[in-house]
This record gives structure tokens, C-alpha cells and sequence, in this order.
DNA sequence: ATAGTATTTGATAATGATTATCATTATAAT
DNA sequence: ATTATAATGATAATCATTATCAAATACTAT
């Protein structure tokens, strides 16, 4: 039986409040400040499980640590190739339903049953287009 | 200068003609009886080298080690959250067309400069389908 | 062909991220 | 309050990948 924890909940809080996508040690050493008796097992502990409960989205990147993601909502992210930012793209619900139905259709190739994506642009973000010229 | 071996000639023909996406381990096994004198750090340089030049695609999975991809045509990828197989997914060339125009719309929004995208459906495969029941 | 050089290779050490272990502590149920 | 169960934190262990480096190979200019 799932035992609360602060730990736990601070974890997931964080997640929620930050729009970054920090990995588990960036996020480790942030709440250190906040609990120093916090361990980093702890976080990867914690981490991995609000991801397999959905809570949390694990993010693979092209090179480095797994970032995490608080915001549930469907979205999909964008990976900038020069810095490695990762910003969030924030879809209306019409292009949700439109990419859904894109990706349900392009699994029947395959006989799949369809339950979630993931879906990466990548390129050069913002500062990164400035800084090059 | 880059210069030719047979060892990355190897592996990048190798890869074009499975259609499965091995890990760099599982294709190191099945060249070393090809050619047995070949080392692991071998196959994973030119697997890194062959990704920078674009030759090869590497697959980053929900757990467990990368997988590589021969085929550079424009696809997507479906993963089996059961099995953890990963399927191709051909698109037509006005499919590929309308999910670019989506996305560079998409990328609009954060001003980013897009080059590429990853897209990765996940679900249960054709044959995880049939055991649940 | 030959010598010279630059790159690649294979073996293995090193690294980085993540997971496993386990005694202690915190939470929940009786 | 007692007991049972799950979570924690410290740290060891693991796994995938990269770095190192001497030897082998590919290319270039003679």
C-alpha cells in the first residue's frame, strides 16, 4: 500500500510550480536548500514512480540526463541542438485532437493500439538563432 | 580527413538491411561472427559518427539502452510499452508534408528555427494485443 | 612500390547516470 | 500504544557509454 511522504510531495510540487525541465540532480540539489536531509535515491526514487503513475513525464534527451516534466497537460516539447534547452510547445485542444487522430491513424499500418506519444521538434531555439548571426 | 574501414562499412550495411533496431551490443554480437576480431568501442564510434552524419538514426527508448536505425527515410517510430519492440512507421509523402507544416506551426509559438522532430508513438503492439486476452 | 602521416582500431580503464541493498525512520492500521 | 508495512538516506553495484592509447590500417606524395 502507497504511503504518503513529504519528500514525495515536495518532489512533485517543485515539478509543478518550475517550467524548466530539470534533471533528477538539478532538482536534488534545488530541494536540498529547501530539506538538506533529502537524499538523491530519494528523488530518483520518487521521480520514477510519478512517472509510471503519470503524474511526471520523463524526458530522453539527444545527449546528457533524463529531464522531468510536472506539466501533464498535452504538450510537446521542443530541444534546441545548440544549448540543449528544452522548452514546452502548449497545443489547443483542436491541434491536440488533430495530431491524435494523425498518429491513431498511421498506427493502423501497424495493427497498434495507441495510448500516448511523444513528440520532439528540435532546432534552434530562440537566443540560440540570435547568437548565430 | 575521414578515411574508409570495413568496420563502419560494416555496421552501417548491416543496419540498412535489418529492419528490426538493434541496440549497439546486439549488433556488435551479430557482426562479431561476421568478423570476430571486431571490438565493442568500434561499433559504438562509428554508430555516434554515423548519427552525426545523419546516416543513422538513434532511438532513445522509455528504458533500456539506445537503438539504432538504418532506415533515413522520414518516419516515425511506435514502441511497445509490453514487449518494448520498436516498429517503423512508413509515411506516405503528404503525410510527411501536413505533419511538417504542423509542426514548424507548432514551433512558431517559441520563435525556434526547426531542423528535425522525433516523434514516437507508444501503445501496445499487434502481438501484446492478442496475449491480453 | 615505399615511406611518411593521419586516422581507425581493439582492449580496457574510466565515467556518468541510475538502480539495488539495507538498516533506520516514518506512516498507517489495529 | 503496538504492530506492520512502506519510504528514506547512505552507499555499493550495475549498466551503458566514452576516453585512452599502443598497434594496425588507409591514404598521400614521392
Amino acid at each position: 500500500m502507497k504511503k504518503y511522504s513529504k519528500q514525495r510531495e515536495l518532489i512533485l510540487n517543485s515539478l509543478r510550480k518550475r517550467k524548466d525541465h530539470p534533471t533528477a540532480e538539478r532538482l536534488y540539489l534545488d530541494l536540498k536548500n529547501e530539506m538538506p536531509e533529502l537524499g538523491i535515491a530519494t528523488v530518483y526514487r520518487n521521480l520514477s514512480d510519478l512517472c509510471e503513475e503519470g503524474q511526471v513525464i520523463r524526458i530522453k534527451t539527444s545527449s546528457g540526463p533524463d529531464r522531468f516534466d510536472g506539466n501533464t497537460m498535452p504538450h510537446i516539447h521542443f530541444e534546441c541542438k545548440k544549448c540543449g534547452d528544452i522548452v514546452d510547445i502548449v497545443l489547443f485542444e483542436n491541434e491536440v485532437k488533430q495530431l491524435d487522430n494523425d498518429l491513431k491513424k498511421f498506427a493502423k499500418q501497424i495493427s497498434a493500439e495507441v495510448d500516448g506519444s511523444d513528440i520532439t521538434i528540435t532546432g534552434l531555439c530562440k537566443k540560440c538563432k540570435k547568437k548565430l548571426r
